[in-house]
DNA sequence: TATTTACTCT
């Protein structure tokens, strides 16, 4: 009690003075330690402590990765002895994972608590929902689908924590009508569950389905919340719908009284951004009621990048550098920018910058599930085991691509961009690898779903229409806010992103 | 006394 009035002194007063103590006294204080974040003291007590139960272990597991130091969450978790490694010890390992974003290494603890669990303890809800989100992030399907089948195997209730971790995992792997079912199929909904089938519409530019989806929530009675509302605003950026999303964002805070975060300016400037009305964008961010960070700023480059505004483009790079002079983005947008004009010394002096505040690039990363697993490319990797295959199979395509008029994006600005774009350039993104493994390791005609991290580029997406036409496949391709579903040399996203 | 779901830009 004390812990939760942020009172840990008077807790450990109180502690100290009991007349006892037996295992349970010692494991409030850890909990009430580990949540507070004092890993130190929490560590201290536990060390003390003669007698241990997997309360104990689990708290202090739970602790460290809460903190985000998976190492020595994951030391205890190994050092936890058999008797002791009940459920609620997996759990905490596998969520703590999975709220770390290290989402494979939560599946492969779900994988490991499969083999023990044959004698010992069995996955239950808490577990499923922990490793569900990992599939989702990860776009894992087949894992995904497996857990929906042990779901129905042991007669789990799909309550809401599950029904709407399960029916998150399918949108996010692209099966929006499978998560439309499992949404059917849930006897209790809530606004998460109404949140996820308006955010699964909008990664799929189903924006007509995810307004209607907000409607039919209101009639349900469900509230909206600030989250509602981003995956509202998400759905009209995609389908280009600016006078509805302009509309949202000023019912938000009319009708639901949701006073607009950062993230909601985030949503409205990339809303206008993308549809080119950037001094409208711009004058938002002049006159928000919250200071904008470097994504409202960012969101209003990409405009400019894509609508040629070079001068707001000036502009918004300085503001972004005085709050982060570390931002990748800027550096690469001023060099491409720079180049285009052929203003080399200043391409170079921005290639300097970037070197001197060591700015670092996200790599470009995509990943592709066969047969249970997940495999991971980089920027042109070569590490794959079956990389020579890999390579030949994107060699082969070329030809053949260029007959069914691929024209590559070899733009003068590709000769005087920086040292990495030049790699990026060189070397194949991710996106290709992983789609041509995927086409030497899947039968004919299947489709090939891959996740990547970054958002697809132009050159990456003309290329993949291309590809599903000639070799006659599906292409599901997840980037970092939405889906493409390319088919017959057309992509769903009506070349609109 | 310990563990669980949706989240803006590059």
């Amino acid at each position: 009690m004390y812990f939760k009035f942020g009172r840990p002194d008077v807790a450990r007063r109180l502690f100290d003075e009991m007349p006892q103590r037996d295992v349970v006294s010692y494991n409030t204080l850890i909990a009430g330690y580990s949540n507070c974040g004092n890993l130190a003291a929490a560590g201290e007590v536990f060390d003390g402590m003669t007698e241990r139960n997997p309360v104990s272990w689990s708290s202090m597991i739970a602790g460290h990765a809460r903190r985000g130091d998976l190492v020595s969450a994951r030391e205890l978790f190994d050092r936890v002895p058999a008797a002791d490694r009940n459920v609620v010890c997996w759990n905490a390992m596998v969520s703590g994972y999975t709220q770390n974003e290290r989402f494979s290494e939560a599946v492969k603890v779900f994988q490991m608590m499969l083999q023990e669990s044959r004698t010992s303890v069995q996955p239950n809800e808490v577990t499923l929902v922990s490793v569900l989100s990992s599939c989702a992030n990860l776009g894992a399907l087949d894992l995904g689908k497996w857990i929906d089948g042990y779901i129905k195997k042991r007669r789990m209730a799909l309550g809401l924590f599950l029904g709407n971790a399960l029916s998150d995992m399918y949108a996010k792997c692209g099966c929006i009508v499978e998560a439309k079912k499992v949404f059917d199929r849930m006897v209790e909904k809530d606004v998460i569950s109404w949140t996820i089938i308006i955010s699964a519409s909008a990664m799929h530019g189903l924006s007509e389905e995810a307004i209607s989806g907000f409607h039919d929530m209101l009639v349900h009675g469900i509230k909206p919340n600030d989250i509602t509302f981003m995956a509202i605003l998400a759905a009209c950026t995609h389908g280009g719908m600016v006078e509805d999303g302009l509309n949202y964002f000023e019912m938000m805070s009319r009708e639901f009284g949701i006073n607009p975060k950062v993230e909601h300016y985030g949503c409205v400037v990339d809303l206008l951004s993308r549809a080119g009305r950037l001094s409208e964008a711009e004058d938002i961010i002049n006159s928000m009621s919250v200071p904008p960070n470097v994504v409202v700023w960012g969101a209003l480059l990409g405009g400019c990048r894509i609508y040629k505004d070079d001068a707001r483009g000036e502009r918004v790079v300085r503001r972004i550098l005085e709050l982060d002079p570390e931002h990748a983005g800027s550096y690469v947008y001023l060099s491409t920018v720079y180049a285009s004009f052929g203003r080399l010394e200043e391409a170079a002096k921005c290639r300097l910058k970037m070197r001197e505040n060591r700015v670092v690039k996200t790599p470009g990363c995509s990943w592709i599930e066969v047969d249970n697993t997940v495999h991971e490319f980089f920027v042109g990797d070569r590490s794959h085991p079956q990389s020579d295959k890999i390579y030949s199979m994107i060699s082969s395509l070329g030809p053949r691509m260029k007959l069914a008029g691929y024209v590559p994006n070899t733009s003068v600005v590709s000769q005087f961009i920086d040292e990495e774009e030049k790699e990026d350039a060189l070397f194949m993104h991710s996106e290709r690898l992983a789609v041509a493994f995927g086409l030497i390791s899947t039968k004919e005609g299947t489709t090939i779903r891959v996740v990547k991290n970054l958002r697809v580029c132009t050159d990456c997406h003309d290329a993949m229409k291309i590809i599903s036409k000639i070799v006659e496949r599906e292409i599901v391709l997840r980037d970092r806010s939405r889906f493409h579903h390319f088919k017959e040399g057309r992509c769903s996203c009506k070349d609109y992103w």
